[in-house]
DNA sequence: GTAGGGTTAG
């Protein structure tokens, strides 16, 4: 197989030799005129080196980052005979060419590969500079290997790299993104130099770990920020769900003159999302268009998101179709809000285009499907999605599958099917899970599956009020008043307090609050006033309080003036007052509306004529003209 | 040839 004018001296023998990624099937003769990056084996390799020797050509034609990537994890012979192929035709060290494979290896979707690689270079006599090792820990790093981290840092000593800073950041990295925040401070505190990397990093991962206080402190007392440093501190609100903080701080890094890179521009996006403001969506929105940014798909993913969230989805389609090039993220996206707006049909035909256009969906793509399909009631298409998920893409179902299919078949009615399919689920229930089923007993009036459920949600989740009001008003339906009364007591025993529930109204860049029951408006009084004529008119029409929901010890008359201090109701009130006619009022509440709140905003969009959106905890309602775009299937 | 943010569910 070799050619004889290659001595055996100079190349070791290869041909039986185990090799990685070799294609099957025989060796394919060299033809007269092979290109020279042509080989995928050693085996390949030396025929190409063998001919190459017989046509006179140099061994530097040779890539020799090709014959490090194609020897370094073959036998250890391959790997000799890679080396000498360097010691030949190499112009640069040995260390550098191993160096820039094992980078590779550290940065591809196997780490471990780098590690493996590492190990044959410490048993040669190759030596070992700063870039070995920041590549080996970059691969400890994504392992979370902290005992080879740990040897590694040992080695960086012992050879005496440990004022070397770019390395000390790295073995910084190393501890702290594998969760040692301890051993990470230590190392911190000694540090005898540090650079803005390497406060970056430990307010980074302090926010990861949820440690905000400690990374604000880290923030507040590093020398001088960079616009990474702002951008980690703010992504941490918003990863810890502090969206308000995380706009705060980005004013602040505004007022401090620093330019939002694309990676600010997803984390304040993502803010805006949570709490639906719109307006600082619509700047942050313009200015990322300003610098480019609109080719990048993640900062495109994210103005999807807040502009569904925000109840744009005419706006969200329009970012859509003008990508360039999309995910499955920018397609489970569109998906996932349609069904939060409860367009089920839309949400499938963009299903079945995505898988048209050749995306594997994923396990979030799903929850999407579901979620439209129970939000819409579409009881056979989402049992056809549920068998196909594992069935034809793979995808194991996870706790938010089974809670969907448990809110789809709970809502049909198909209560007992429901709690068949939680009592055989391969995962533990969750309050979710059992939440949906309180949900559907409450839809079908079932005390039975009522009282299951809260048997269950009372040790989950024995502090969340919202499932003792759900079973109270279940009882409050079949005029059981006796168990309202004990559900009142068991609360109160329990030390369960009730959620306030609140609303936003956004007019002009302000956000409007408002609070059940609290007064604090400057214009309360105008909106109370407001409130008792429309009032008027909504009786006129025949609307009638429905009192089940309030779960006091009070005659109906009080409970009729708690409905009526209901947020959303004066949230659109004030709306109403406050904008020019025909202009959509859009309120975002913490809670889900409530059944009285929601028949009277479906007569308030047709008295008023106007277009009300409310994203409730749950999903999107939109008001128009006298019904609700959830179809009352809620 | 080295180090530090980011997207869809919740």
């Amino acid at each position: 197989m070799l050619s004889p004018t290659v001595s055996s001296r100079q190349l070791p023998p290869l041909q039986n030799t185990p090799t990685q990624n070799t294609p099957k099937g025989p060796n394919p003769c060299p033809p007269s005129n092979l290109p020279a990056n042509h080989f995928s084996s050693p085996s390949q390799l030396q025929q190409l080196h063998s001919h190459l020797i017989k046509s006179g050509r140099p061994l530097s034609t040779l890539p020799l980052s090709q014959v490090a990537a194609v020897c370094a994890l073959s036998s250890p012979s391959a790997f000799s005979y890679a080396r000498q192929i360097f010691h030949r035709a190499a112009h640069q060290p040995e260390t550098v060419l191993w160096n820039s494979h094992l980078n590779s290896l550290a940065s591809s979707a196997f780490p471990a590969d780098a590690l493996a690689l590492f190990a044959r270079l410490r048993r040669s006599d190759i030596a070992v500079d700063t870039f070995t090792l920041s590549f080996v820990l970059k691969a400890c790093s994504k392992l979370s290997a902290v005992p080879l981290g740990r040897a590694v840092h040992g080695l960086v000593e012992k050879l005496g790299f440990h004022s070397d800073l770019f390395l000390l950041n790295t073995v910084l990295h190393m501890y702290a993104s594998c969760g040692e925040m301890d051993i990470a401070r230590l190392l911190f505190d000694k540090m005898p130099i540090r650079d803005v990397v390497t406060w970056n990093i430990m307010i980074t991962q302090c926010t990861k770990v949820g440690e905000m206080d400690i990374a604000r402190e880290l923030f507040d007392s590093m020398p001088e920020r960079s616009i990474r440093s702002w951008t980690a501190l703010i992504a941490g609100y918003v990863q810890c769900r502090n969206p308000r903080q995380a706009i705060h701080l980005f004013h602040e890094m505004e007022a401090a003159g620093m330019r939002p890179n694309e990676v600010t521009v997803v984390a304040v996006l993502a803010a805006c999302a949570d709490l639906g403001a719109l307006d600082l969506g619509r700047r942050v929105h313009g200015y990322s268009d300003q610098c480019g940014f609109q080719k990048n798909i993640r900062v495109c993913n994210t103005l999807i998101d807040m502009y569904i969230k925000c109840g744009c989805l005419e706006i969200a389609r329009r970012v859509f179709d003008g990508m360039e090039v999309r995910s499955v993220v920018s397609w489970s996206a569109m998906i996932g809000g349609h069904a939060m707006h409860g367009h089920g049909e839309e949400a499938l035909e963009l299903f079945s285009r995505m898988t048209q256009a050749g995306f594997q969906p994923n396990a979030v793509t799903f929850v999407g499907l579901l979620h439209a399909c129970s939000h819409m009631g579409l009881l056979e298409e989402g049992r056809r999605f549920f068998a196909s998920m594992s069935r034809d893409y793979g995808i194991s179902p996870e706790i938010e599958h089974y809670g969907c299919m448990v809110d789809l078949l709970s809502r049909a009615g198909l209560l007992e099917e429901a709690h068949e399919f939680v009592r055989n689920m391969p995962v533990e229930p969750n309050s979710v899970v059992w939440g949906a089923l309180l949900g559907g007993a409450r839809v079908h009036k079932s005390i039975k599956m009522g009282e299951e459920a809260i048997r269950h949600l009372s040790v989950l989740d024995p502090l969340n009020d919202g499932y003792y009001v759900v079973l109270s008003n279940i009882y409050a339906d079949a005029s059981r008043w006796e168990d309202v009364a004990r559900m009142r007591r068991l609360m109160r025993d329990r030390g369960v307090k009730k959620t306030p529930g609140w609303s936003t109204v956004a007019l002009d860049g302000v956000v409007h609050e408002f609070v059940a029951g609290e007064s604090d408006h400057p214009q309360v009084e105008e909106i109370y006033r407001r409130w008792e004529e429309l009032l008027e008119k909504l009786r006129h029409r025949g609307y009638v309080p429905d009192t089940s929901a309030v779960l006091l010890d009070m005659d109906d008359g009080e409970k009729e003036q708690v409905l009526y201090r209901h947020s959303e109701k004066l949230a659109v009130v004030f709306g109403l007052m406050s904008t020019p006619p025909g202009t959509p009022i859009r309120i975002m509440k913490n809670l889900r509306v409530c059944s009285d709140c929601h028949a009277a905003l479906k007569m308030i969009s047709e008295i008023a004529d106007r277009e009300i959106i409310v994203r409730d905890r749950n999903r999107f309602h939109c008001f128009r003209g006298g019904s609700c775009s959830c179809r009352d299937y809620w």
